[in-house]
DNA sequence: GCCAATTATACGATTTATGTATAAATTTAC
DNA sequence: GTAAATTTATACATAAATCGTATAATTGGC
């Protein structure tokens, strides 16, 4: 029997050490804004003021890093997203939170680091599409949650409620809508409520 | 004499062609997302569906369609703001509506650009010093105009004047304030009303 | 076909970036 | 204080990107 247990003090993980953390918040803030390609080793470094042989004492190289940030990422959203369905509020007050999260990390990474990471590594790449596909995944069981909860309509494909979604979040960016409907908060509320409702006069 | 009028129809100049035009709009769109260090001449091409051969027949090198783009936006800037200057409207409403200006340009531009410029080369650090300065006495001008005709106290320093307007400038980006008051006009004619008149209470 | 403008390609030269080795400096624990 | 561990500074060989130019091929208008 394994009884012999090993009472090790808790490994001091990577995560905690402050160069460490240092290296990987500088390199996200300059990723998100220039994308990877346009940010060098050095430059991270220097701005974390951090030396670059400790750099590679935590990092394989460059990508190793995107990788590590890109991980992050995924496992936050996916937190919040499993969060958002825990709580104890309607399926359309959901889709609405889901919607707002989506939206929040789209503003919140810039385009620049995605666009960018998919026509350089194919690894990231293939990396990305695989996270893609699983958050795509989670919002067709998502969809067809509220098919069954009768707040969607049966005769709806989970494609076509996907590209609504899409479209919503890039309409809200929409520069005519701006000029429109200045204010984000009302903009956003405009559109969701066109999203559950459509054009029609509320129903009786 | 000189009766021999030379009919040359208006001579092509590089501003007209279609080529240089590309150039010239991709380049700036390019260095105002990511500052002219993070931006190579064979990317500008691309992007601009010209080839490297016709780039460097129109310029020298980056650093001249650099020179090119600021000597631009700077033109522009001095054109408005003449314009403005002309107007039958009030001091007050000059103020406003060069405050505006500064506002718009500000956005248009990024921080990227003009920020990067100044740690890179020498020769545009100049250039945007001269050109700043122009601009800064401009504004002093501007200001002692506004002490004549009785719409900026007399005892106020021309440079306290400048540093409130930079400060407004940044205010309405303020994070904070953004959680004040969310709207982006609304917080614009506070900042101006807070500008003019201060905290106190309507004068009688 | 001719002309002008543009392009594709290739190239050497230069600059920048990468990843590692080494020794010095700093920090940490004892 | 001192020893150990961590971090840094420096230098370096290598690889990759960028630059600016030369040349020949291509395009589009007349």
């Amino acid at each position: 029997m394994s009884t012999t247990v090993e009472m090790k003090k808790e490994k001091t993980t990577d995560e905690q050490n402050e160069k460490y953390t240092a290296l990987l918040e500088t390199g996200q803030k300059l990723f998100f804004k220039f994308g990877t390609k346009r940010v060098s080793v050095e430059e991270i470094c220097q701005k974390a003021d951090v030396s670059k042989m400790t750099f590679y004492k935590y990092f394989k190289d460059k990508n190793d890093l995107t990788k590590i940030i890109l991980q992050k990422i995924f496992d936050e959203a996916m937190q919040q997203y499993h969060k958002i369905m825990k709580e104890k509020i309607s399926f359309t007050e959901k889709i609405e939170k889901i919607i707002k999260l989506k939206l929040e990390k789209s503003n919140e990474y810039g385009d620049v680091f995605l666009e960018e990471l998919l026509e350089t590594n194919e690894e990231l790449k293939a990396f990305v599409q695989k996270k893609s596909l699983e958050a795509y995944n989670l919002n067709i069981d998502f969809f067809k949650k509220g098919q069954k909860e009768g707040v969607i309509r049966k005769n709806m494909k989970p494609e076509f409620f996907m590209l609504l979604i899409e479209d919503i979040t890039e309409m809200l960016h929409n520069e005519k809508l701006k000029t429109i409907i200045p204010d984000v908060h009302e903009r956003f509320e405009e559109l969701l409520n066109y999203f559950f409702y459509g054009i029609a006069n509320e129903r009786s």
